[in-house]
RNA sequence: UGCGGGGUAGAGCAGAGGCAGCUCGUCAGGCUCAUAACCUGAAGGUCAUGGGUUCGAAUCCCAUCCCCGCUACCA
């Protein structure tokens, strides 16, 4: 047994979840379910990123005050628990709990006192309207894109992080592996960044500016942190870093598996600034920075220009929150980028989860039903037919382990439904209603067929019971179902390599029909 | 501009010197336990393009054309 802690970024709350950290949180927690089924000792974190300058402004628009209004959103973000069916232990608001600002202006402080934060003039292109500094590109002839007038020429004093101290020894723990980046593009992405050298970046605005929304600069009334200590340091307050708790020991001094999963778009603040930040602070590093793609639907970028924003409420609510699961884990490549498409997303819930798992479930309960009285038969010996069987059950647990390892759920599925489909196959090649029938003659023959049949059908059953478990991480209310129907329980014991031995399964067992586990859904109009 | 990744069947992808594969889709057949599901078989590819190395190249080398990511204070 070992530990692992696992967190997914957290999102601004100024607009409601799409379907792209749905992504990332569902790969997440099918992570930490699968590391909690094996026995590990296992803490996943989410939360909401809450101190933005663009939170005030939205409240200010709704007529609300600042706190309402990240409290409104934040509630949005841990509804997905009950939504999406997550696992997470935690989950942190960074602008409403004492833990994070207490903890970040420790980390802030820590940072200080290594001689790595200093005062320095800001100079940059202020939109009032906008209420935000623009870089000379993201201009228009010089304009703010948004209001088209000419920003202000601004100077303030912020603080700034000596990122530029930390190039070399970044560059040597990302190249060992000692902070590992997955997947090896991102790495590689990291390292030339950091090859070209790093230059500091501000970590404070002013407290006017901010409207006084954010954690405090310790020691300075005048500035609050800007969203690097702020944000990143969720990870670790989360844990009661502050007073350096119980947790904090738990899962991050004394643990080997420290794991952050965030898109590819937040790469450097997490691969670069964060770990400076913690050496700068003399705080342990993460272990591994897993890196996701995007969410594409229909083939496009997700914008709300395009109107093509994706809320998990409404897929789910439609088609069911295991379905919606199933297509983000095994049809969106954990790597890249993947789309989200309706016609798609159909026929992978019709093909892999009603035809293949739900029908299976539903031919071997009924054969249990009509050819034992629905109590599932103990195995006689076993042959070369259901040899198939054994040797791919056997080769599962190395298979999905490895696929994990490498954060890659879409090849963990893909290993597990070749049971599905391999008892399938063997149900025609044994063709169960064929022994009943030889049975039911009698004589030698009948004493012979009636030995194939009750080894073939409990085989069937303990395929299921395997591939239930195996796919407790990724549909875990429809895993239940099929042990429900199997007459069994889903295995809570964490002993891994005892529910994965073949034989697992206690003969005797009744199976409880219970209806069709994933209908069918309706094929899309051609 | 530089760095990195990629272009393989209608779609999504695997294969990294030795007969071009998998899943979905399509077509034909089989089966009747089952959710018209399941099983078997078939059709479908100039492996982006041009050149080279090799007995042999999707695979290695060179060139070219496309696509994507990164190229800092933007979560």
């Amino acid at each position: 047994m070992s530990k692992f802690y696992i967190t997914t970024a957290i999102p601004y709350v100024n607009a409601r979840p799409h379907i792209g950290f749905a992504l990332e949180i569902v790969l997440t927690d099918a992570v930490a379910r699968y590391h909690r089924l094996k026995g590990d000792d296992t803490w996943f974190l989410t939360g909401t990123d809450e101190n933005s300058l663009k939170n005030v402004q939205a409240a200010e628009k709704e007529g609300i005050s600042t706190a309402q209004l990240v409290e409104r959103n934040a509630q949005y973000f841990h509804d997905l628990r009950d939504l999406l069916n997550l696992s997470f232990d935690d989950f942190i608001r960074t602008a409403a709990e004492a833990r994070h600002f207490e903890g970040v202006a420790k980390l802030w402080q820590a940072a200080d006192h290594n001689g790595d934060l200093y005062k320095k003039t800001y100079r940059g292109l202020y939109c009032v309207g906008c209420e935000q500094f623009y870089t000379e590109d993201e201009l228009i002839n010089g304009l703010c894109p948004e209001h088209l007038t000419r920003p202000d020429l601004v100077e303030e004093d912020n603080y700034f992080f000596r990122l530029s101290r930390y190039g070399d020894k970044l560059l040597e723990l990302i190249e060992s592996d000692q902070l590992r980046i997955e997947p090896r593009t991102r790495k590689n992405e990291v390292v030339s960044f950091i090859r070209r050298g790093l230059e500091d970046f501000s970590v404070s605005r002013s407290t006017r500016r901010a409207k006084g929304w954010g954690v405090p600069v310790p020691g300075d009334p005048d500035q609050v942190m800007y969203v690097w200590f702020d944000a990143l340091g969720n990870y670790i307050t989360a844990l009661d870093y502050a007073s350096e708790g119980p947790l904090y020991e738990r899962y991050w001094l004394d643990n080997p598996n420290r794991v952050h999963v965030i898109g590819k778009g937040i790469i450097r603040f997490h691969a670069v600034y964060w770990p400076a930040m913690l050496l700068a602070a003399g705080v342990p590093l993460p272990t591994t920075i897993f890196v996701h793609g995007y969410v594409t639907v229909e083939g496009e970028k997700i914008s709300k220009s395009l109107g093509n924003v994706i809320d998990p409420r409404d897929v789910v609510q439609k088609y069911g929150v295991d379905a919606v699961r199933y297509y983000l884990l095994r049809e969106i490549p954990a790597t890249e980028d993947g789309d989200f498409s309706t016609e798609r997303f159909i026929r992978t819930y019709n093909s892999y989860l009603a035809d293949q798992l739900g029908n299976l479930l539903n031919r071997v309960v009924n054969m249990v039903g009509r050819y034992y009285d629905g109590v599932i038969p103990a195995p006689r010996d076993y042959t070369p037919a259901e040899q198939g069987l054994l040797d791919l059950a056997a080769s599962l647990p190395g298979r999905v382990d490895v696929a994990f390892e490498r954060f890659r759920p879409d090849e963990a599925i893909t290993a597990i439904w070749e049971l599905v489909s391999a008892a399938n196959k063997y149900v025609v090649e044994v063709a169960p209603w064929t022994l009943a029938k030889t049975r039911a003659a009698g004589g030698p023959d009948g004493a012979a067929a009636e030995a194939r049949l009750a080894t073939s059908l409990y085989s069937l059953a303990e395929a299921l019971r395997l591939v239930a478990h195996y796919a407790t991480p990724f549909i875990p209310a429809s895993a239940e179902g099929v042990c429900r129907q199997l007459g069994i329980e889903l295995d809570p014991s964490g002993d891994w390599a005892h529910i994965t031995q073949w034989g697992g399964l206690a003969p005797g067992a009744r199976v409880q029909p219970g209806g069709v586990l994933f209908p069918k859904l309706e094929a899309p109009k051609a």
